[in-house]
DNA sequence: TTGTAAGCGTTATCAC
DNA sequence: GTGATAACGCTTACAA
């Protein structure tokens, strides 16, 4: 399995779905982390080749630059995880990101917020796209234009997501709130927030994209669309075992559903009085 | 590198440090999760052999059953982490368990908290068993005498912490303060303590070991003793590409320290008043 | 027509 | 400074 980020644990979480799987068939797991670095990514595929394992799960560090050519030359079984890589038809498991994105977007936007912000991850990943494009979607839905200035692609870690976060706050008009594609971001915006001293969801309302473990122990609540993680693992682990027995069958593509989780940080008590 | 947990943040903050020693020597680095159960810890070690990996840091799963012949054999270099394994004599790091057990078991008693428990994990891992003695010797140094009943051993899991701290306050004089020898059964005993309704710090006081990512977002504010989780992964990954290079060189043991960080969890204002 | 997917070429960045 | 390559935007092709 090759990982984009060992530190988020969306990442670690899907391990354990795979292998639950994959030891139950009969196959160890060993985990490399890409580090969102093409490079790195590219030295353990070619360790992937040389060490000739039965098959490999990844989650692409880059739509374009992700070079699967040489797994399908050796014919290695390959399932891509959360992202897909441009051109290449391969086994593949995602979640719908735009549509968890447009809900999420949409629920802000009807709940009375303006000026609602998007911070989302780098280009190259299609996560970022992705939820990106349910943003827009949510705002063209409900009859707005999308102001290209509330946009902030960051790196999907957490220093990424504070530091966008901050930059929306120096503008001459803030945003009323904000969704953030990943939960390492969601933690850095909410650590801006608080240094800030800005009130969540009065000030400002917040919406994230996957959970935070233990999200049960932060004030105010948080919002977040729920991704089936642990399944989403399975998944590839089944796709995966499958495709080593028939290695013929042609690709398939899952798309799981996400949930919007509707908590304290974009319910704000003000705005719902105001109504 | 093989680790016990791949959901415990620690376990992949260390992976970091190893990562960024491994690779600047010019190792590409592979995980693989035992998850605390010695069956699973046992294949990935012949799997360790088999692939004649250069060498393998690993945070045994138990201090007795943890066999460590076959690569000592097959003269693959090793290095433990985190923990060790009784009777065998290989590199290892650690940090000093018992010294941060005592000092926050101490900051807990000195604070005016009575009837301070201990949750620790199981009997196997070097860890639980130094951080209860810890525990012990703080007891001992103010003059007490230990409680057996105050103690708890459960799995390091947040599960097992949320179900420890509730037998605890089940009890018919449920304790003043917990001291939890785990980040995740720290988040656990957490979790059970806001369910209660029990207020930190002033009914339960409570510090943990090892830090919790996005700390800061946790209200109140959490005291731990600090490990250096980085420089742990760092030393290993050091002394791991020495060993590779110098096979014959004695075993080291390398002890590094940790830090009390005293937060509101541990700090009871109205104690404080009383005084 | 609109949205999605692929191909190409320019810019920017990093390593040597 | 120079070469390699990743990132990104634009354009085109195809499909609903």
């Amino acid at each position: 399995v090759i990982i984009s980020d060992i530190n988020n644990p969306f990442f670690t979480a899907l391990v354990r779905g795979i292998e639950d799987v994959a030891q139950a068939a009969g196959f160890s797991v060993v985990l490399c982390n890409s580090d969102e670095d093409v490079k790195k990514e590219a030295a353990y595929i070619s360790a992937v080749v040389s060490e000739r394992m039965a098959g490999v799960i990844i989650s692409p560090a880059s739509e374009r630059s992700t070079d699967l050519d040489l797994l399908l030359q050796t014919r290695t079984p390959v399932v891509t995880i959360d992202r897909s890589v441009r051109g290449v038809h391969v086994d593949s498991v995602c979640v719908d990101n735009a549509h968890g994105a447009e809900v999420a977007t949409g629920h802000l936007l009807s709940g009375g917020y303006e000026r609602v912000a998007c911070i989302t991850g780098p280009r190259r990943a299609t996560t970022a796209s992705q939820r990106l494009k349910g943003y827009q979607r949510a705002y063209r839905g409900a009859g707005l234009a999308v102001d290209p200035q509330l946009v902030r692609h960051a790196d999907f870690r957490e220093k990424g997501g504070y530091e966008a976060m901050a930059s929306l706050l120096a503008m001459p008009e803030p945003p009323g709130a904000v969704f953030v594609s990943n939960n390492l971001m969601t933690v850095g915006a909410l650590e801006c927030l608080a240094d800030m001293r800005i009130t969540i969801p009065d000030e400002v309302g917040i919406v994230g994209f996957d959970d935070i473990p233990w999200a049960q122990l932060i004030r105010p609540s948080l919002s977040v669309v729920k991704q089936p993680t642990y399944e989403v693992g399975q998944t590839a682990g089944h796709l995966l075992t499958q495709r080593i027995a028939q290695p013929d069958r042609p690709p398939l593509t899952v798309t799981l559903s996400t949930t919007l989780s509707i908590a304290a940080s974009s319910t704000p008590p003000a705005l719902v009085a105001a109504k």
